[in-house]
Formats: C-alpha cells, structure tokens, sequence
DNA sequence: CATGGTCAAGTGGCA
DNA sequence: TGCCACTTGACCATG
C-alpha cells in the first residue's frame, strides 16, 4: 500500500532562508491581474509552477514517498488560452518531460482531482463546455508528463450534481463522458459523495462503471455520509473491482470537527491529521491522505500503521 | 513585511 | 439570502 497526499508540500516551504522563494505549484493570479498581464504572465507562473513540481517529486522520492496529486491550478486561466498559447510552452513541455519520467522512473504514482466546477450531469451546454475544457487540460498535461493513458494516472472527479433527479443526471454524465477526449476517458475515475443526497459508492458501480466502465474511487470519509446502504468493507469491495489490471485508490480522511472537539465545524471538513490508521480490509490499494497537513500527516499516518518511511 | 479582505467556474446544505 | 465546503490557500492592496 502507497500512502499519497495532495496537492500541498509543507516541508520544502517550512523555515526558509531570508529571500527564498517557496516551492508551491499553485501560483495564480486573480481575473483583474490576468485581464492587465494576460497571457505572458500566465506562462511565467505555469512554467515555475512545473519547474516546482518536479522538486516535490525529488522531494518525494527522498522521502520514499510513492503517490502524489497534482494541483489543479499548475496552469492559471489555461482554460482561457490552453496550454500550447503559452510563450515557455517549449520549457514546459520539457520540464514536464523530466518531471514525468523522473516520477515513473521511481515508480511514483501522479493523479489529478479537478475541482468541482467540473460537471459532466449539467443540462447547461456551457458548463458542460467549460468541464470538458478543464479535464481535457488536466488530460493533456498528463500527456505531457508521458504518464500511462489508464487509470493508473488518474483524473477523479465527482458525478457533481443531482437536480432533483438522479437517473437524468447520470444519463446525462455518461453521454457527455463520450465528448471526451481519449487523453481524459482512459484515465477518468469518479468518487462517492459525501451527502446522503449525492451519490454512493454503490450506485457509482451500478449506474456509472456498468454503463462506461470507468474506475470508482471509494472515500471512506464520504461513505460515513452517504453509504448507499452498505458497511465500509462491502462499498470498498465494490469498489475495488471496477479497477481492473491497475491498483485501486481509495481516499481516507478524518473529522475535522472531531479532532478539534468543535462540533460547530462541519462533520465532513478534513482533519488537520491523523489519530486513526487507516483501514483497508486487506485490499491492495493506494491510499490517497486528504488532510490539512498533508504530508506531515502522512508520516502520522506511517507511524499508525507502523510502516517503515 | 505583516495583515486582512477578496478571490473564475457549480452545487447543495445549513444558519 | 448568503455562507461554507468541496481538489488545494494564494493574491494583492494597504499600513
């Protein structure tokens, strides 16, 4: 089992010398600075983004670290001007390269989990629009990282949204999964929800895998919320045989409200770490920690289960 | 340099 | 009605 934390390394950035720039891959820009700096300015954080990127992977592999999320905004406002537009596209293209390779050469897995104004049920042909534009840069950038076209370089998203009426919704998910490009259908997962409204991981398996034949992941957190009827290890099972040839994920996190004693928090907030070791029922998974701080909290999470770094 | 208000996108739940 | 929480705090103007 790899255990994985996302988007965030705390360690590169933690106690720097006066003047050192952070390593982070989510330098962004707000809508009035991008309308002023445009497309050049875009590219220049795009390519520091990358470039950081592939110092948390050298980070990682120091740190025998073997399961990474990417962060979804290596590429401020891509979805304005795409990816190809960007003056460094050639420095980015190569960085990419290196970093992608670096990560397989280590046997690092990268996955991606685009946010959620990505919403493949919507009857608006703009959102629609929109969400295949966004997943189709998050396909490309795997691409570009010269990671595997199958689930094994995961792109996991939420079904999004119920309107009242689930079996239109998820007609509607699974014909606009075939506007897709192939860089995205090979590698797109979905995941349960965490409101008893939503979806389970059960009618993810039955409505969703059985129809297109994509992975589910299973978040134990979520599934406290929306069961669907079904005891942890059972939905995990489920789960775990949509997956095929690649190794399963599953996400794990704890009540942030829980952790901090405030019952005012809500229930499905991220905990900040962990003081539960993370239960799998001796399935071979990888292990995706969704918490604050991130991998910090992975090495908790080492020593709860006893593993060794 | 530190701080706090503000920030692209969609949806649903809660005060 | 408006905020929060989701994938992840970071940006930027002001003092």
């Amino acid at each position: 089992m790899n255990l994985g934390y996302a988007c965030i390394n705390m360690s590169l950035s933690k106690n720097l010398p006066r003047g050192q720039k952070k390593v982070t891959t989510n330098r962004s820009m707000i809508k009035r600075t991008y309308l002023q700096k445009g497309v050049a300015y875009a590219s220049e954080l795009s390519l520091k983004n990358c470039e950081d990127l592939e110092k948390i992977i050298e980070w990682n592999e120091q740190n025998n670290i073997k399961f990474f999320r990417m962060s979804s905004e290596l590429f401020p406002w891509a979805s304005e001007h795409g990816i190809k537009a960007l003056p460094d596209y050639e420095r980015i293209a190569e960085v990419l390269h290196r970093a992608g390779n670096k990560a397989k050469q280590y046997g690092q897995r990268l996955s991606f989990h685009p946010g959620p104004f990505n919403v493949l049920t919507s009857n608006k042909e703009n959102v629609v629009l929109n969400t295949i534009k966004d997943l189709s840069i998050h396909g490309e950038v795997m691409d570009l990282l010269d990671q595997p076209r199958t689930p094994y370089a995961k792109i996991n998203i939420h079904v999004g949204a119920t309107y009242g009426d689930k079996p239109a919704a998820l007609a509607r998910f699974c014909e606009n999964f075939h506007r897709l490009p192939e860089s995205v259908k090979t590698r797109l997962t979905v995941e349960n929800d965490d409101r008893a409204s939503m979806y389970s991981t059960r009618e993810l398996v039955e409505k969703v895998h059985s129809r297109i034949g994509i992975p589910v992941v299973h978040d134990l957190h979520h599934h406290t919320f929306c069961p669907g009827g079904l005891s942890a290890e059972d939905a995990i099972g489920l789960a775990v045989k949509t997956w095929g040839d690649v190794k399963p994920v599953i996400h794990y996190s704890q009540s942030r409200a829980e952790e901090q004693g405030d019952p005012s928090i809500m229930a499905k907030a991220h905990s900040d770490s962990y003081w539960l070791p993370v239960e799998t029922y001796g399935y071979d998974v990888d292990v995706m920690l969704e918490s604050k701080r991130k991998e910090l909290s992975l090495f908790k999470m080492r020593e709860l289960l006893g593993q060794k770094g």
